[in-house]
RNA sequence: GGGUGAUUAGCUCAGUGGUAGAGCAUCUCGUUUACACCGAGGAGGUCGACAGUUCGACCCUGUCAUCACCCA
């Protein structure tokens, strides 16, 4: 059976189980939503939280991981209009159309859910939650009430940012700006009272001319110093509007002098305000032209069409058109250009939240820490957030008109009842017809999900949060908000921030690149423990995660070799298998006599304690890079070859306790980045379930050990001259050692494939004696090209003297000597002897190869 | 325009005030003994540029260049 049919069987198993009654701590999994399919971004992201909840579980804390979908107002509303076409909401009506939402949740959320089963993570499914479920609504409108209440939230008429193509109001997160080509429109504006004289605007929005209530100039611009106060007259129109001055009006740009229309312009709004002009709207919510104000050859028509028309219809008005490059807003769901509307809307006053939200830094890890100064420096700029959306699919907003009077309760019982007791005639009562920002409960899901499972408040904070660092300000930076001010606590103690998932070349992943990797299509493919180390092996803290079909090579890889690791140690130790409960004895009270057995112990304690401190970091690129490091080059490349000489050695009893014991403790520390693998293994070999392993946490020092370095050097040097001087395949190794590392020639021997053999003089003419450190190798050579030794011989020569030269420079600097810290001038000492010693050897080596010759 | 980060081997990226690292790719050699989905070895780098601090800088500090992301 190949790898991945093996692999695919034992991930079929059910993971280890972890029902528990007790929990001690709470985590909520990032609620996808219900558009469609999971992505690789959310396989990285749950791949780590359920990285994070084994690694708990492993150390003695069971988390309590929940699940649960967001409604995602904008986005899920687009979908399903789009699935009814050619029919339209309007045609289906508002409940109608809901029913079709509620349709489409269904599916998809079974269809997320489905695939989030499939990642094989530890999510407790009895507590799943949807945004919309109906406590979790009751929670939104209770969360809106007390907001009002305090005075957070309020209703005014301000400018906002108004999608013409979903026909909403979004928040300032939602604008992404975009620099593009475009034209600025030079128009002149005849003076009133003197039809000679014109005033020249420069505008990149000639179609806003119909609303314009005033042309304004920099007080400073001489040019325009007589005109202030008078009177110009809109081209077409011929409405007349007054020249004002405002020290806001740029006098390098375009002729200085520029139309102020109030409706729809962030800046005109402001100067309007404070010059008393009118606001007077001539865009409606789908962008096209309204208002008396406008020639009615325009009206109805789009805002882009009338402004191409005008460049016919200004004629002489239209002095000139200049190409340039602006930032131009658009939608992020909808990639229109964003219009600036006067429009009624809610809002949340966010200076205050922000403050406390600042101070709550003080409670929370935010990894990679640099974000900490991107979250203040959003705190520090925060705008009023605008909450209400013109959508029919959301938490609609729980406000109530009756007779002229505004009503906040939780729902409608509540909202008759104030409005009878303020004697109001409840047959008008009228709930307001927008929604909520879907972000708003987002930000409440920290504990409305503990809430709304009637868990105990206990569990507030979260124990984590794990999410992309493109919503830090989204969602992240709403939670902490709404957590200090509902809960009087941070919603969580620790955010790890993970980047986005682009392809192998650095490149945003999607269909139309036709670049994206399809988790499921990976999983169905090379097995869920494979794409899990592949996603957490290439997640560099603070960076994007490039990934390709080379990562999940290298996983595949990684994987296979723990698996022949596996059937390695089955098959020496399978012997020892208890026939009754099929697993493998441990003596725990074997005593461990051998070098290199010591030293792994050792080894992989240590390693494991650092590879924990780096996942309680979370820093999982180099807590994977550790432990791919500790099996593949530690473990397998030099313990295990070793153990084949022990395992036929006298010290093979403790060779086998060591090897099952550090099989299972690399299991254990494995588990969190390949689950399924490890859980196998684990149980196949120890009988047990992996997740009831109680891992100990001490500080592990790295244990020198003479006998093991000496023979590692051995190998190397001998592999070393093997591969440079092409030697005959078995070569005899004389060591002119004494007896201090005999223990060590078996498992040099076994490695090298070299024959040991003590010898008192390390020259003779067979032999190139070649220096390793506290010894000599003395290695035999037969048909040796020796001008090519000579050669190879003399590089390897160079390349010490250079670092000899280099070191001995330095000890001989009296500033050194004077400067540099002791630690550092021992090392060097120590090292230009050992160079000097080896620099010697190797001379004698080369003279005495010369004089053979 | 403001902020944050980056610039290291052909590619993708780690890294440390004291001799420059990994994976992939490339080249050479090697399949009897967990693994060719493997093993051994080689080649390949003025660590973006210029100054400064230091006994010593790829690392710290400044300036500049280029790139990326975020906010206007």
């Amino acid at each position: 059976m190949s790898f991945i049919e093996n692999i695919k069987e034992i991930e079929k198993c059910k993971s280890a189980n972890f029902d528990t009654k007790k929990y001690d701590g709470v985590v909520v999994l990032p609620p996808p939503n219900i558009t469609g399919r999971l992505h690789i971004g959310h396989a990285l992201n749950a791949f780590v939280q359920d990285l994070r909840v084994r690694f708990e579980k492993l150390h003695g804390r069971n988390i309590l991981w929940i699940p649960g979908t967001d409604h995602s107002g904008i986005a899920t509303q687009i979908l399903v209009e789009k699935s009814i076409a050619p029919l339209t909401k309007y045609d289906l009506g508002r409940e109608n159309f809901l029913e079709k939402v509620w349709d489409w949740k269904e599916k998809y959320q079974e269809n997320i859910y489905d695939q989030l089963k499939s990642l094989g993570l530890l999510l407790n499914w009895d507590y799943a939650k949807f945004t919309m479920d109906d406590d979790m609504q009751i929670s939104v409108s209770k969360a809106f009430c007390e907001l009002y209440n305090s005075g957070l939230i309020y209703k005014a008429k301000k400018m906002i940012n108004w999608d013409v193509q979903l026909e909403t109001a979004i928040s300032d997160l939602e604008v992404k700006s975009e620099e593009m080509k475009g034209s600025l429109y030079y128009i002149k504006y005849d003076l009133d009272d003197d039809d000679l004289k014109e005033i020249v605007v420069a505008t990149t929005r000639p179609e806003t001319l119909f609303g314009d209530q005033a042309i304004a100039v920099n007080p400073n611009d001489e040019r325009y110093e007589g005109m202030i106060g008078k009177f110009a007259r809109i081209p077409l129109t011929n409405r007349k509007i007054k020249i004002i001055s405002d020290e806001r009006c740029e006098i390098n740009v375009g002729t200085g002098a520029v139309k102020i229309t109030p409706a729809h312009d962030f800046l005109d709004f402001e100067i309007g305000q404070d010059h008393n002009l009118d606001n007077c709207s001539i865009i409606d919510q789908k962008g096209m032209l309204c208002s008396d104000l406008v020639p009615s050859k325009y009206i109805g028509l789009d805002r882009f069409i009338v402004r191409k028309m005008l460049e016919d219809d200004l004629g002489d008005y239209l002095e000139k058109i200049e190409n340039i490059k602006h930032v131009i807003p658009k939608g992020d769901r909808s990639g229109t250009v964003l219009e600036p509307r006067l429009t009624d809307q809610w809002f949340i006053d966010t200076s205050d939240l922000a403050k406390q939200a600042l101070e709550a830094l003080k409670d929370i890890e935010i990894y990679p820490d640099y974000l900490v100064n991107t979250y203040k420096h959003w705190m520090n700029n925060i705008q009023p957030w605008c909450i209400s959306r013109q959508l029919w699919w959301g938490h609609r907003i729980p406000v109530w008109y009756c007779e002229g009077k505004v009503i906040v309760a939780i729902n409608k019982e509540e909202a008759e009842k104030k409005a009878l007791k303020m004697k109001l005639n409840i047959k008008d009562l009228k709930q307001d017809e927008d929604v909520l920002d879907t972000w708003f409960s987002s930000g409440l899901w920290s504990f409305t999900t503990i809430e709304n499972n009637n868990l105990s408040s206990d569990f507030y904070p979260n124990d984590f949060l794990v999410t992309g660092s493109d919503i830090l300000f989204f969602w992240v930076a709403r939670m902490i908000m709404f957590g200090c001010f509902f809960k009087k606590n941070v919603p969580f103690k620790e955010v790890y921030l993970h980047g986005l998932v682009q392809d192998g070349f650095g490149k945003k992943m999607s269909k139309s690149k036709n670049n994206a990797i399809d988790p499921m299509e990976v999983v169905d493919k090379e097995g869920k423990d494979v794409l899990r180390f592949a996603l957490l092996y290439s997640s560099i803290p603070g960076k994007n995660v490039k990934f390709g079909d080379k990562n999940i090579e290298h996983s595949r890889h990684f994987c296979i070799k723990i698996w022949n690791l596996y059937k390695y140690a089955k098959h020496h130790l399978g012997n020892e298998m208890n026939s009754t409960s099929d697993e493998i004895k441990i003596d725990e009270n074997i005593k461990i006599n051998h070098a290199w057995n010591i030293w792994i112990q050792n080894e992989v304690d240590h390693r494991i304690y650092d590879i924990n401190k780096c996942i309680r970091s979370w820093d999982l690129y180099h807590a994977a890079s550790k432990v791919y490091k500790m099996v593949w080059d530690v473990f397998c490349s030099w313990y295990l070859e070793g153990s084949k000489y022990l395992l036929n050695s006298e010290y093979k009893d403790e060779t086998k306790y060591v090897l099952a014991n550090s099989i299972k403790k690399i299991s254990v520390c494995l588990h969190p980045f390949i689950p399924f693998l490890t859980s196998y293994i684990y149980k196949d070999l120890f009988g047990k379930d992996i997740l009831n392993h109680e891992m100990s946490e001490n500080s592990v020092e790295l244990i020198n050990n003479d006998e093991v370095n000496f023979a590692k050097k051995a190998i190397d040097a001998i592999r070393f001259i093997k591969a440079a001087f092409e030697i005959e395949k078995k070569p005899i190794l004389h060591v002119t050692n004494n007896q201090e590392y005999k223990n060590m020639y078996g498992i040099i021997n076994q490695i090298s494939k070299c024959e040991i053999q003590l010898s008192e003089n390390a020259y003779s003419e067979e032999h190139i004696p070649y220096p390793i450190s506290d010894g000599f190798l003395s290695i035999p050579i037969k048909n040796f090209n020796s001008n090519e030794i000579n050669i190879k011989l003399n590089k390897m020569k160079e390349n010490m003297q250079k670092e000899y030269d280099m070191i001995c420079a330095k000890c001989n600097n009296n500033e050194f000597i004077s400067k540099a810290p002791q630690e550092v001038r021992e090392e060097m000492i120590k090292r230009v002897k050992i160079l000097g010693g080896d620099l010697k050897k190797m001379d004698n080596l080369i003279s005495m190869l010369e004089n053979s010759l």
